[in-house]
DNA sequence: CTGTTAGCGCGTTCAT
DNA sequence: ATGAACGCGCTAACAG
């Protein structure tokens, strides 16, 4: 491995000199910043990150610490993030704590212990705790899913905006009784997803009914469960409003088993938006969040860091009609 | 942030005995052993990562390269590495390299100048060069595509059983006419399990017809045009085996513009299983990977490290059957 | 404008 | 069995 001290012994310069050069900074002679430049070129040199940090006491990696990777949401969400970091020299490594918290506070001790130089993160829980991330001043912001908004900035989508216009859209086409199967209490996006559910429901004048709403856990057997309860109903739903992916999937899938018709038995509308959404039978209506745009805000907001106190960014999502939501 | 020499002159040693206890080297006085354990407790001191690569000369995180992440198979993919690496006082992080070969090299870079402790790549391309980590010791176990055998060792599955196997499936349940849609002919996977189709086709005493063959890439809309040309044929094939599943997305959306029926006109079985097969109309066929062992063996590899010669491990792959290939 | 030097936090000789 | 001291490769403060 080459240092930076074989470059400066082969451009006869001082380390001080070459770490100038390297690290651009001015103030070195023409000349000798361009014989230190071909030292390092001809040796192949390039900085030990390593010994980097620990003088600098800071990195150039940022941690992406997500909940859940399957999806082509996450996909977009990278590459926002990737285009952004690259640009101010910054690399992206991805951790996927998969819902779970020991997992995330694993990574957490991981990012600090290799001094990465900042977060992103989809909190698994609300209990999430990012007070030691704080405390060492390594910038954090949320993506998706909010924590106090006060302490750390996030980048989210206006999921009751986007819930309401999706039931509005279901009460338009005529549905009428609209079951809304939604996560966990304890993660924003539900109780937000369930938020705007019930708001269009009340601006079209109709009384909420409780044993519509299904909090469920983000899975697809959560998916399935709560349609087979909803079937069981004296009076079962017409339409159905599902809060990610894997609720969709389990609930197709128990509308299968059951062999009830969409839409012409009960329409749906789910949320995240994915390739194959096109072909199932119908094709599924979906609420697209924009991935990409979360991403770079998200990035931009970590580039600022405690610069500027904690923001809260709110992109809307987009309705995806298909034929699953169209009698 | 506490150091080694905060632990030290709060338990009134040396740095060196408190660098003994924590790396659990024996030869330290019990009692001594403990009150610098309590120590630890007490200031709730982590070692420095960075600082202890630097000194190592080797890090204790390895990065799982990847090329595409949106697939179920790739969340148990990082569930098994993930496994075996805690159980051996490793993290994992996830670097997306999105089948560029670019992305790729920047982020070996990353991991050497990191100075990661291992890599587990899923190469974008044959070209990739990793012999930049070879040449610092940093071991290297490729997954899913092969690279230089001899080299480096791989973690597959027997791609070309596979496909045999699905192509047999295919023609036993009465199928005649069976084309393969598959990746570039650059990629292992691509090719391996394209001859596994023709072995089929042999061994059942058809003779190979290459207008069936369709080389695409491995997206979406190489499946949708790769569909399109083969229904033009004047003798269009009457089932299609995709080599993965945005192959099979790509595929499915073709047929069902066309208003083309499966299984009854046309059967299909893909690579790559998903939950959301179970939700198509009909449910899909595909072949399922053992992902996670995938993942699990593929660390193991990586533990051993050089002290065993570049070895291969092939696993198989089960075809798992629903409507989509039954008619 | 350039060079010398002191650490960043740790593991590891080498004495004791 | 324990500790003092050196250096991993780099940046930054200070001198010249």
């Amino acid at each position: 491995m080459t240092t930076i001290h074989d470059v400066a012994r082969h451009a006869a310069v001082s380390v001080a000199t070459v770490s100038r050069v390297v690290n651009r900074r001015d103030g070195v002679n023409t000349e000798m910043a361009a014989r230190v430049a071909s030292s390092v070129k001809e040796l192949g040199y390039t900085p030990n990150n390593v010994a980097r940090s620990l003088r600098r006491r800071t990195g150039s990696v940022w941690a992406l610490i997500v909940s859940d990777v399957a999806s082509s949401y996450f996909t977009s969400l990278v590459r926002g993030v990737e285009a952004v970091a690259r640009a101010s020299g910054f690399s992206v490594v991805v951790c996927n704590s998969q819902e779970d918290v020991e997992q995330e506070a694993r990574y957490i001790e991981v990012v600090l212990s290799e001094q990465m130089a900042g977060v992103i993160i989809s909190p698994a829980q609300p209990s999430t705790d990012i007070s030691r991330l704080i405390g060492r001043n390594v910038p954090v912001v949320t993506i998706d899913r909010k924590l106090d908004e006060t302490l750390v900035s996030a980048v989210v989508i206006d999921n009751m905006v986007a819930a309401a216009n999706a039931t509005a859209h279901l009460l338009d086409g005529g549905f009428q009784r609209i079951a809304c199967i939604t996560g966990p209490a304890h993660i924003s996006t539900a109780v937000e997803r369930l938020d705007g559910y019930r708001l269009a429901l009340r601006q079209h004048d109709i009384d909420l009914d409780a044993s519509l709403e299904k909090v469920e856990n983000y899975r697809e057997d959560g998916g399935y469960r709560a349609v087979e309860q909803l079937l069981a109903l004296e009076d079962p739903p017409d339409a159905l409003l599902t809060g990610n992916s894997l609720l969709t999937v389990g609930a197709m899938r128990a509308l299968h088993d059951r062999g009830i018709a969409v839409p012409t038995q009960i329409g749906i509308v789910g949320f995240d938006d994915n390739p194959w959404l096109q072909v199932t039978q119908p094709p599924l209506s979906a609420v697209a969040q924009p991935a990409d745009a979360l991403g770079r805000r998200a990035a931009e907001l970590l580039l600022q860091g405690s610069a500027v106190p904690a923001s809260t960014i709110v992109l809307s999502a987009r309705l995806v009609v298909r034929a699953s939501s169209r009698r």
